[in-house]
RNA sequence: CGCGGGGUGGAGCAGUCUGGUAGCUCGUCGGGCUCAUAACCCGAAGGUCAUAGGUUCGAAUCCUAUCCCCGCAA
């Protein structure tokens, strides 16, 4: 069991996971990197990242480099005389400069299997595609983007209701487990080579990314609503207006449907139910949000909004 | 000081512009109908209209300040 001195780096929430396992080990947590916080949220006010929130109020040395570049930074780095860096969803890329300086290597903790969803979203991009399974791979960081070598992988189902808050934080704890585990045991890593010709990406998520196509699957559909749960959360326009959807499930009451009915129609049934046609089925939309509104369950929209749309039986 | 929406019985909303009896769809409770019901009929309870000041004969509504919630944009 050897003990190793560590340079954390991330920025959200599953960072955040990956941090408190390491800062509650017996490890030498030496300093913390995250973005710097020039993101504002609505009104004046300006957002840390958790990994920040959690930096202050643990009293840790704490980085936020505007420029990677930096030759002060650099040489903060190499001052740490550190054995690892770890990288958990930090948000930019690491110079190869950079790469090389922890005594040991950089690990990163990245919320796929490798060579599969390489890039910023792999949970959403998961979901979307219907995934059965997606894991954590721990991987030496190497100048690609997710190319470097395999130090361990696990894998997790991807249950039928799960959406990406749930997949999310299961994931941050598999992943903050797995690292842990290596740090202890750190003297028998060997590292296995991606194979590059089953590699896929899985880009950031645009706005564009969570409009939904009615036109598309029911379980297309269902699979853009809980990988976009809950941010930015899957909509549609309707009256101009934008709706987003957080929960939906398919619905088969075939015999109160006309059978005429095209797609991209959506209607009220019973005063209970709101139903969209889509390519193959129906969905049953069970919580919405308005702009400006909370989310709230449908039964609850319905009883101000039924007259919006057409009403059935 | 990025733009904007909102806070009204337990829920979701209308009413605010143009000040004058607190309203809608539900839920809850009681009763009725029914083989039965998430259906239908009758009835009832439940609200300091976010908070604090101000204007007024009179404020949910107009003015000022504060708190809280949310969408967009980044």
């Amino acid at each position: 069991m050897s003990k190793n001195k560590i340079v954390f780096m991330g920025t959200p929430k599953f960072a955040l996971f990956v941090l408190k396992k390491i800062y509650y080990s017996k490890h030498e947590l030496v300093a913390i990197v995250t973005r710097s916080d020039k993101k504002k949220d609505r009104g004046h006010d300006v957002k840390f990242s958790p990994v920040k929130e959690f930096a202050l109020e643990k009293n840790i040395l704490l980085l936020q480099p505007e420029n990677l570049k930096d030759d002060l930074f650099l040489r903060e780095l190499k001052n740490f005389d550190a054995d690892y860096f770890i990288v958990a969803a930090y948000g930019r890329i690491l110079s190869k400069q950079i790469l090389e300086i922890p005594n040991k290597f950089c690990i990163n903790v990245h919320a796929s299997i490798l060579p599969k969803f390489r890039g910023a979203s792999p949970i959403q991009h998961a979901i979307l595609s219907g995934e059965k399974k997606t894991g954590i791979t721990l991987m030496r960081m190497d100048a690609g983007m997710d190319t470097g070598d395999i130090i361990r992988q696990k894998e997790i189902d991807i249950k039928k209701d799960d959406n990406f808050d749930e997949l999310y934080e299961k994931l941050a704890i598999l992943g903050s487990e797995m690292l842990i585990n290596i740090l202890d045991n750190d003297k028998n890593i060997f590292f296995t080579k991606q194979n590059d010709i089953l590699a896929s990406y899985a880009p950031v998520i645009k706005k564009s990314d969570s409009e939904i196509d009615f036109s598309k699957t029911n379980l297309e559909i269902l699979n853009l609503i809980r990988a976009m749960n809950p941010k930015p959360g899957a909509f549609f326009l309707y009256n101009k207006k934008i709706l987003k959807i957080f929960e939906a499930e398919e619905f088969n009451d075939l015999n109160k449907l006309n059978s005429n009915l095209k797609s991209n129609y959506i209607f009220v049934i019973n005063k209970k139910k709101l139903v969209a046609k889509t390519a193959d089925g129906y969905i049953s939309i069970k919580k919405i949000q308005e702009p400006g509104k909370k989310i709230i369950n449908i039964q609850e929209y319905l009883a101000a909004h039924k007259d919006d749309f057409i009403n059935l039986k």
